[in-house]
DNA sequence: CTGGATCCAAAAAGATACTG
DNA sequence: CAGTATCTTTTTGGATCCAG
């Protein structure tokens, strides 16, 4: 029997990636995750600066910049001088809490189990 | 008067690492999680290689020796020819394994969401 | 079959100065 | 206060060839 279809190809926006992989390219990045656990409450620019260690203003607004795009995050702007800038997480956001939290968990029994 | 102490300097050994960041530290590298996720199973090398679509033999082996330097996955070698290699998780490496179901849980429905 | 060693390219991060 | 623009540096990843 003849093939009338190419069985074996797949058209290209049938690909499935796989969801892990999908959470990877969220979540990649130097501080991305950090960055999340911190948006857990509403934050302000500044305020995410002084709460992740090390980031610089750049770097910061590029990683939010991405985690925007990917609809993790929601970025309000209130129209004040000085100016003022919210960030928070979208529902996508909001139900990567829970994998944060276990990351916060198994993340402190990791480095106690290290240092023995 | 000199200071006989340097109360605002903190030893290196004392400086605690966020646990999330710790985390963040370990799953760094764009296959480490796929990988960990392959590894709910033992897996020979070249089939790790098979289930992770893109991947070249270098970049397979490099990630896998930073994951067993941060101790989630053990190497064994079978003494034999052709050669046999078998990784498997590390008891850090299964503890892992619920996060990465969840990452997979949400990535599905974060997919789902994204395609609407 | 399971790698190691090199070399190169690309991406990501960081430093710095400037701005509404 | 919350960025942007530019440049430099560092880090990763990838391709290729060699080997026990």
């Amino acid at each position: 029997m003849a093939r009338s279809s190419f069985e074996g190809e797949i058209p290209e926006e049938q690909i499935e990636v796989c969801p892990v992989t999908e959470t990877q390219n969220v979540i990649a990045g130097k501080w991305k995750i950090i960055i999340l656990w911190h948006l857990r409450e509403t934050r302000r620019f500044g305020e995410l600066q002084r709460l992740v260690p090390g980031i610089s203003k750049a770097i910061l607004t590029s990683q939010l910049r991405e985690l925007e795009k990917d609809q993790m995050v929601n970025r309000v702007v209130y129209q004040e001088v000085p100016p003022k800038v919210e960030y928070s997480l979208t529902e996508a956001g909001e139900q990567f809490i829970p994998i944060l939290e276990s990351m916060g968990v198994w993340g402190k029994k990791y480095a106690a189990r290290r240092k023995s």
